[in-house]
DNA sequence: AATGAAAAGAGTGATCT
DNA sequence: AGATCACTCTTTTCATT
C-alpha cells in the first residue's frame, strides 16, 4: 500500500468507472502499470467491488428507519441466525451487530409508512427471539462514499 | 422506468465497471440502446454515481462505532450546521439525521480505540450544541449493495 | 425509441528497460 | 516494478428504420 494504491483506491471511490487510461493519465503512469496495480488491490481483496449509486426514489424507498433490536439469548446462533434473515429481507440495507444497549441495528428503506409498519409487524414482532425493537425514521442521510485512508 | 430500466440498474449496482457491450449482451438489447438508457438514467438523476467499494482494514478502519448524538436548540440553523460539520470530519462514513429519541446517528471508522476516543473528545465533546452522546461498537456490518425496485 | 455500421478510443499482453 | 508498442475489442456517434 505505497502512494500509487492509495490514490487509485481514492480516484476508483470517486469514480469507479473511469477508464484505465484516465487513472493513468492521472496518476501519470503507464496504462499497464496502473491495471497491474488495480489488479493487485483486487486479488489482494482490498478493492471489492464496484456498485452503482442509485436514487432511492427510484428504487421506491423514500421512506428510511433506523431500527435498534434487542435479541435474547444472546448465543453465537441465535445472533448469527437473525443477522443472517435480517440482512436478507428485501427492505433492509444494512445490518449492523453491536456492543452495547442495543444487540442490533437495522437500516430500512420501504415505499411509505404503510410498507414500514407491515415491515415491524411481519418480520420483527413474529420473531421469538426478539424482545424489543425501537424504530427512529430517518428525515435525511449524509454519505461519504470517499473515505479517506486515515494515518 | 421500465422493466429494462429496472434491469440495467440491477446489473450496474451488482458490477458497476462491466462494459456496457456485456450489459446489452445480458439484457438482449444492441450496446447503443443500453448506452442510451444508462446515460438518461444518468440525466435524470436515478444513478447518482459509481463507487469502488474498500475493505475497511485497507483504509485503516478497523475499528467502528454507531455514536447517537443530541443538539440544543432544536433549530433548523443548528441542524443543518452540526450535519455538515459531521459529514466533513474525516472518521464519520455517514450521518442520520432523526426523528424520536435521538436528533442524529454518526457512523464512524477509525484505526484503533485510541482513535475513537479522540474523536468523541475532540470532535464532540467539545461542540456546544450537543447535550449528549452514546457510543455503540460495531462488531460487524453486513451491507445490501443491491437494493432492489419494491413494488 | 431502437438498430447497425464506422470512427475514435480503451483494454490487454509481450517485450524491453 | 514500470514503460512502450501492437493488437484486439469496446465505446460512441450518427444515419436509418
Amino acid at each position: 500500500m505505497d502512494e500509487l494504491d492509495s490514490e487509485i483506491i481514492r480516484l476508483l471511490q470517486t469514480d469507479a468507472r473511469q477508464s484505465n487510461r484516465e487513472l493513468a493519465r492521472k496518476l501519470g503512469v503507464a496504462p499497464s502499470t496502473c491495471l497491474e496495480r488495480v489488479r493487485a488491490l483486487t486479488r489482494r481483496g482490498v478493492i471489492r467491488g464496484y456498485h452503482a449509486d442509485i436514487d432511492p426514489a427510484a428504487l421506491n424507498r423514500q421512506t428510511q428507519a433506523l431500527v435498534s433490536v434487542q435479541v435474547r439469548p444472546l448465543s453465537r446462533e441465535v445472533i448469527t441466525r437473525f443477522e443472517r434473515s435480517a440482512a436478507a429481507m428485501p427492505e433492509v440495507l444494512s445490518v449492523f451487530v453491536l456492543a452495547g444497549g442495543d444487540d442490533f441495528l437495522l437500516h430500512v428503506a420501504v415505499r411509505d409508512m404503510d410498507q414500514l409498519h407491515a415491515f415491524l409487524l411481519d418480520r420483527l414482532s413474529q420473531r421469538r427471539e426478539i424482545t424489543g425493537f425501537k424504530t427512529s425514521m430517518v428525515f435525511q442521510q449524509m454519505r461519504n462514499a470517499v473515505p479517506s485512508r486515515l494515518d
